[in-house]
DNA sequence: ACAAGTCTTGAGAACGCTAACAATATGCGC
DNA sequence: GCGCATATTGTTAGCGTTCTCAAGACTTGT
């Protein structure tokens, strides 16, 4: 008999408890002044009539709207976004970020956008006016999109670029892209390798540089050369066959290989198979991302953890925090970490 | 100079257009009743202004929120998440969801419940309090579980049950998990195989049993016996290692498995190699889900794809339209298919 | 040309909440 | 106890939209 029935508003439980709506709003909102006594009193009756204030009316008088906005990459088709997405960053930045939110009784909202498309403007100006988000969570490659952020500054809505790492405006998060190449190549120093390449994400994502820089640091400490051991990709596993291939052919003493998104790294493990070397006794391999795909890839791929859940957490808080954004705040890094596990072992000659 | 500018409301429009508020409101929903050149000069100047619709306000007064409530499952930690989720579930949902939603105006949220909870009734009935959907689409396992359709029933919210074939409460819609499992086996019968075994889901999931119909179904047609070659999973790895054993141990002339889902079909892949065995020469392996993982394994998998985003964007729809849910609607199926790959071949000694 | 309808537009209330302010109660120093 | 500061509660006015209903403009039939 589906009743549909209204919800409970903050009228009633100001009735149910005799005090006025004013009161039980601050008591809701945790406002200072109330004396406890009557404080239990409003949430009890909150409580027996399961009330929860409404979103929109809230937006609607304060000045809060308890809405982040999370924007995504938009493939253009399905079969795209099959074919290319190769990380569950969706996933990831989900569980960060609904978390989170909830936990400060805010809502996260995804918003996907096409980078690439003309209307990138107008569609990320309508979200804003339909929505009014307290705060805008960008990911790669939106963080380093300029009409984006430009965008936010001129509407004052706080942001947070994720994977990026230069200082203003907004909040800038990295997940350590930089420290996390050092560390894999010096590991893969440590295991005797001299002769390591990378395959190199696409330039328009910055943190593909900063891969590189982490990389050629560590070559550099070691005064091994880096020249003739890059290539770039698209993240794609095409590229990475691609640039496998030019590597092997290239570098007859190569022995390590470092891939900038696990795609690439599979598209390696294929073509080093196709050409009867054995990974990791014969080429070590560390990729970036850590994809579920590749706990179940033979051998399973020793690669860098992208804290995304975490990292969209820490930005998450960071704009319900509103502290009034300094100029020239802080980067704040989240750090990778290293997860081996078979694809890399000691070079030839050294076990 | 971040001006933060106020936005922009419908009352500027009107006043820009020398209308009353009313019009635009006419205008912009589409209703019907306006002169065409009256509608013209409001649109133009909606155009002008960039003027968009707040949502929070629209909720406030009309009858309508434009939000679509997702409910996923969810993993309590960032580590059973990363372990047991196989899927890209979410990812899909959001791509059919967001996109149909987005095409009629709406906006997706998502929100991660844990079925096991205690509190299942109490956190979708704050977020339903909060957000006042006008719709909620249900993923499994939610889909069966009573506490939640009773819920949405009692306070006369339309919902979709994806994953569910029983007709009512609610818009079912299924993605033809028997079928799917029918054609499977029935492929593999063509190929030549006569002892199939198929490793299934857990009994919570509905779904499960149907995939165990199909198979059992096309075993039927043949006259082939099922006895002894079913074992029961739980959608995760070390389920379907042990599951692998299980029947490679007890039928020696097994020739053919079907996995209900990724994670189990790798496990027993993993479990074949173990022991010798050549897939597809001497076993083959068809899995569920279709997940990014099944393209990159050696050898790629022949899989089932569960069409998500094309169910969750019929779902999406349907909410959206608004039938008058009529008592005993019809489920909704959509065919999944299937992707052949590397993982099937001739049964040993038909080649 | 007039009544009765239909189409088009507008005015005002209402949605549920919070901000700003007003009013009342309480505490403190003397 | 008095007067002032401060803590506590209440009152009122919107926020931006749609709904309801009423008013005016136009048709149409006779």
């Amino acid at each position: 008999m589906a009743r549909g029935r209204k919800s409970v508003t903050i009228r009633d439980v100001a009735q149910d408890a005799g005090v006025s709506l004013q009161t039980v709003s601050r008591v809701v909102n945790g406002g200072p002044n109330v004396r406890p006594a009557l404080r239990d009193k409003v949430r009890a009756s909150i409580e027996r009539l399961g009330y929860v204030p409404s979103l929109a009316a809230q937006r609607m008088s304060g000045s809060r709207s308890y809405i982040i906005l999370a924007i995504n990459d938009r493939e253009r088709t399905l079969a795209d976004w099959r074919e290319r997405r190769g990380t569950d960053w969706v996933d990831q930045m989900l569980l960060g970020g609904i978390l989170t939110c909830s936990k400060h009784g805010y809502r996260m909202m995804v918003e996907l956008i096409d980078t690439h498309s003309d209307h990138v403007e107008r569609e990320l100006g309508a979200a804003i006016s339909a929505l009014q988000p307290d705060g805008v969570v960008l990911t790669p490659p939106h963080s380093e999109n300029a009409l984006i952020t430009g965008l936010l500054t001129e509407r004052g809505i706080p942001f947070a670029r994720i994977g990026s790492k230069t200082p203003g405006p907004g909040i800038a998060l990295t997940m350590g892209d930089e420290g996390a190449a050092h560390l894999a190549t010096t590991r893969l120093l440590e295991l005797g390798h001299r002769r390591i390449a990378m395959i190199a994400g696409p330039a328009q994502y910055s943190l593909s540089g900063w891969r590189v820089e982490g990389w050629k640091r560590a070559l550099a400490e070691h005064r091994l050369p880096f020249e003739g051991l890059l290539e770039v990709g698209d993240f794609g596993y095409e590229s990475g066959t691609r640039a496998a291939r030019a590597l092997l052919d290239r570098i007859p003493d190569l022995t390590a290989i470092i891939a900038s998104s696990d795609q690439m790294a599979l598209a390696t493990l294929e073509v080093a198979r196709d050409r009867g070397l054995n990974v990791p006794r014969d080429l070590s391999l560390i990729s970036f991302d850590n994809t579920p795909i590749v706990r179940f890839t033979n051998p399973p791929l020793t690669a860098v953890d992208q804290p995304i859940a975490e990292t969209v957490s820490r930005a998450v808080e960071q704009l319900i925090a509103r502290e009034p954004v300094v100029d020239g705040a802080p980067v704040i890094e989240v750090a990778a970490t290293l997860v081996e596990r078979s694809s890399t072992a000691p070079a030839p000659g050294m076990a």
